[in-house]
DNA sequence: CTAGGAAACGAACACCGTTCGTGTCAAACA
DNA sequence: TGTTTGACACGAACGGTGTTCGTTTCCTAG
């Protein structure tokens, strides 16, 4: 094709490229086409540009998805009304939902230790809210660890449910139907507890709970 | 190159394909040279053939990954001596390190309901444990699947621990000199706590006290 | 000894992340 | 005002990737 070069100035003012706009974009390609399709390539398009352009704000693709997962968790809410569990609770709760709105991000928080401006402001809420319940040091910095770890991982979780190609059978159904057929003898109780196992319920605030009750009753060392 | 089609017949008896050599072979690459490394060329090459023949064992690469970690998770003892509370801790420590100690197939485990015939025989157990600690159908079934969850981040974290390219500065350094230099203003807790954040101690098993406490303190519903 | 079918394979497709060198433009300086 | 400069944008390419297709090879069953 022999597209002459068009000034820039002619077009129609195209909006300047910057980390932010990037980082936008390729939340805007994850929430609508999954993180498959979050390529360097696919965000370029997006912005009418070449692939190449993206590297001067941003280091690589790893990179770009680090900025998106602190980009989404700025939007959770750091403070609420009640007790220290109750706002603990809810705090833990807000994160696992913002991380699971979008697929694939949680995965990033999950190995890596919190380093985000907005991650950072979560866990210093969450030290805050530990310290408010009484804990010694300690515990609450052990606490703040396995309380961020369970939230990414139900973030992990949640996205990768949230996500269900509506087009195949439902993961679920596929399970329920693998534990129905599974031989009595090797797996006796996850035969027999079959009902139980997929009852439904509200696991998530169970775990939280659960969590939190542990921490209290558990001192470090 | 012209060489000559070589009868296989003529080769010093090359070992035959199967899907169990081919799971075998992955998790060779991948404990030698990481996930990045684990592409199906490589495994390929390592077994003398071409990628195109790896696919009659196995549908796609997920699905290689999918049989390693069930492949790994073998190797975890599934019974020990102690009261039914250290069994399981047990149980779920060796499982938190059989996951750990290969790269990135911890996180394979995550987002999916556990299916595979090893990891099956491991809810198993854990559900056998649970209710000799006589917790009631619901709360075991909820337990197990906290508990998996945490197994399963447990060892994305561990595993992404072990796996430091010694090359490169400690993560943890990183993360250690980036707190340091915050604003206190804007991160008052981690700031002042930064101490006890980056403290030694055997974080792991006190994360596995805390959710057997919390499990037993915290019936469903 | 032959026919059939499963396994292995070579080549290719459509992409990917990333880098390099060149071009362009707006602001800073003379 | 004219010129320089340096940051940004971009086209093209490199060296890979997972996966598929059509063909060839080989073992086995008749």
């Amino acid at each position: 094709m022999s597209t002459p070069p068009i000034s820039r100035r002619a077009r129609p003012s195209k909006a300047p490229l910057s980390r932010d706009v990037i980082v936008r974009t390729g939340l805007d390609i994850l929430d609508r086409d999954g993180l498959d399709a979050l390529t360097m390539r696919r965000v370029a398009k997006a912005l009418d540009t070449g692939p190449a352009s993206l590297y001067v704000y941003v280091a690589h693709r790893e990179d770009l998805l680090a900025a998106m997962l602190d980009e989404s968790l700025a939007r959770v809410p750091l403070s609420s009304e009640g007790t220290w569990r109750e706002q603990l609770h809810a705090l833990a709760a807000a994160t696992v939902e913002a991380l699971g709105r979008h697929e694939g991000l949680a995965v990033v928080a999950l190995g890596a230790i919190p380093t985000g401006s907005n991650a950072l402001l979560v866990v210093d809420r969450m030290l805050a809210l530990l310290k408010e319940g009484g804990l010694d040091d300690t515990t609450a910095a052990w606490a703040v660890d396995l309380l961020y770890l369970h939230i990414a991982a139900a973030g992990v979780e949640q996205s990768a449910y949230n996500t269900q190609d509506a087009s195949e059978e439902s993961t679920i159904a596929k399970a329920k139907d693998r534990y129905a057929n599974l031989p009595g003898d090797r797996y006796p109780m996850v035969t027999s507890m079959r009902q139980a196992l997929f009852a439904p319920g509200d696991r998530d605030a169970w775990g939280l709970r659960v969590l939190i009750n542990g921490i209290i009753g558990t001192p470090a060392e």
